[in-house]
DNA sequence: CCGCTTCATGACACCGGTGTCCAATGGGGC
DNA sequence: GCCCCATTGGACACCGGTGTCATGAAGCGG
């Protein structure tokens, strides 16, 4: 089989005994130089260096893993329904991956069967990742961070609030964020302004919810609970719960919906009833997604930086593994920008 | 070390040789079990097949990914403006792989740079991945196809033309589409038609013009070069590019965009002239991405089955190792459908 | 100059599966 | 009752790395 492969002409695979075999050493010392022990001798280890660079041999994965029990593997595990979200993490874990030995392998879960618990342990155990990143809702499920400590598997929570385990998170302050969004509102003169939360159940939806009654309540406006509407975070959400809001007498001058697809929702019961965006209703939304400036007018939002978040995420996970002088000193906590565009101006002086 | 792990509390992990000793037979004996060897006595069998069940254990992937010189990984490789189409690529291929033990590992390419190449061998050869999904455009690029051709590794690759070769190929029809989409303004009684072309070295975006010219010859129209503009694919490229069109005189009744992106742009650029849409100008945009319905008016557009091409491609790709008497049919042509939506109508009677 | 420690290296078993090849077993034909 | 063959199961080596421990050489103090 080996023989007939080669015939093939497939290139010969070079394996650690012929590194040994060409050096005059034994594949152990081999190994040493690969894994970077101190123990070796200078000579020694440069003439190995020079005999892998030249050949150009790589060790094989599968039998690192199997010896080492552990995979040079990150999993990316998300049941999520924002796809800007998903790619843009994706992204960022990638770019930090980009140029180890590490990959990134990729699981959606479905948060409502119950059997995403085994699901996740399977994935773990089976191809011994090295280690997984959690993205929000999941990520705020502790059974699950249990379960991987249990499992030995290191993990990365992607969060939206104040962290409380900063070794395994990395999160961003939407709280603040929302704050200082509504209070860019507050400041153009809305007094009505409407909230179109997301779901019961996410910490994000929780956490913009709490920004949003702290910038109303610190300028003394009062919060009707018929200004609030609950949400999915889906276009079809944001545009029947503004209807209740839109039907309001006297209607809100400004709406913050809790991210951009809710807020294109916004916009567009807006246009359906002939309401003029800006001039009679502001609107802000979260995300900065691309349909922010794809809509008319173009969309104020917030932006986080999903990117460097996962890249962050990625670098903790793998740190250790990497540099070991390099301090691995990635920040947790990221803060978002209120992102001014043309969905917002002062409210119509009735 | 081992010991250590099991005081720490992991379910101290079964090997085949535990379900062998189990079983009272050789480790071989599970072995075949396993892999559904035909020579095997019925009761052996069962009593093996009882034993795996009620441990719950699970063969080691590495240690076959080592013994078979196979990984049950599959790679997707993709270098590409499209997010839309990265996502629902990867949600229809992990629905095929979803119940097996094949994962997903992603790998995004820099298709400029001159180590693409080796990249991509180095990603197939390292991980010795059972086979590659890979998406356009770096899937019209034949060298990489006869590379994998060399490396012994499967692939499948998208494309948006009529097929060459159908068992490495998962293709839509973008030509026809476009057409039928060029027919339906054209029986609106436009007649002059703007196209706003794809980058030049994307097969689809070649395909898209051959349709759009197809269906003007059909209907004996002229295309005069001023009618056609070059976009990159991208929002920003369909509002320059659209500017060049709106500033003719006689203006376009209508333009087909090559893509949603594009087609976005347009209609913003419409909007900052105050054309409206649909009246003044129609629009057909490609790709049916949520945007289209996010905006106003909502686009008409081309919807190709991305997610069901996804899943046809995995298929392809595992088919022959998990269902050996379940045969492999996977269609390798999909064709689209012309979704209409609020940005045609017939031209305005002047 | 000797014995001890320290450093550098190698022999060997092992990770958990799979392929090869041979032995044992049982049944059928004569 | 004997022999041959087909069927079934096991011993063993191997995939390509890593961990453990032993060994030999060099360094050092007394």
């Amino acid at each position: 089989m080996a023989k007939q492969k080669q015939d093939e002409g497939q290139a010969p695979k070079l394996t650690i005994n012929d590194i040994a075999r060409m050096a005059g050493v034994s594949k152990k010392t081999v190994s040493r130089v690969i894994n970077r022990s101190p123990l070796l001798n200078r000579e020694t280890r440069d003439r190995v260096e020079t005999i892998i660079r030249d050949t150009g041999y790589v060790p094989n994965p599968q039998a690192r893993a199997l010896a080492l029990g552990r995979n040079f593997l990150i999993g990316l595990v998300y049941d999520n329904p924002n796809v800007q979200m998903i790619l843009s993490m994706q992204k960022g874990i990638l770019e930090a991956l980009h140029g180890t030995e590490f990959e990134l392998v990729i699981r959606p879960v479905d948060r409502g069967s119950n059997l995403v618990m085994e699901d996740i342990r399977s994935f773990v155990t089976r191809q011994r990742l090295f280690g997984v990143v959690i993205l929000p809702p999941m990520s705020e499920n502790d059974a699950l961070a249990r379960m991987l400590d249990e499992e030995g598997c290191r993990y990365v929570r992607m969060g939206s609030a104040v962290l409380d385990d900063p070794e395994h998170m990395v999160a961003s302050n939407d709280r603040e964020a929302v704050a200082d969004a509504v209070r860019h509102l507050i400041a153009q003169g809305h007094r009505r302004i409407g909230l179109i939360a997301g779901p019961h159940g996410f910490r994000s939806a929780q956490e913009r919810r709490e920004g949003f009654e702290l910038a109303l309540k610190e300028a003394g406006i009062s919060l009707p609970r018929s200004l609030v509407a609950d949400g999915q975070y889906t276009f079809e959400s944001g545009l029947s719960a503004s209807e209740s809001l839109l039907d309001l007498s006297p209607r809100p001058t400004a709406i913050f919906a809790s991210n951009d697809e809710m807020a294109a929702g916004v916009l567009y019961a807006a246009r359906l009833r002939g309401i003029a965006v800006p001039e009679e209703l502001s609107i802000i939304g979260f995300d900065d997604t691309p349909v922010t400036t794809r809509v008319w007018p173009p969309l104020t939002t917030v932006r986080w930086p999903i990117v460097a978040m996962g890249r962050a995420a990625a670098l903790k996970l793998i740190g250790t593994a990497i540099g070991e002088d390099a301090e691995v000193n990635e920040p947790s906590m990221f803060s978002s920008t209120l992102i001014r565009r043309g969905s917002v101006a002062p409210p119509a002086t009735s």
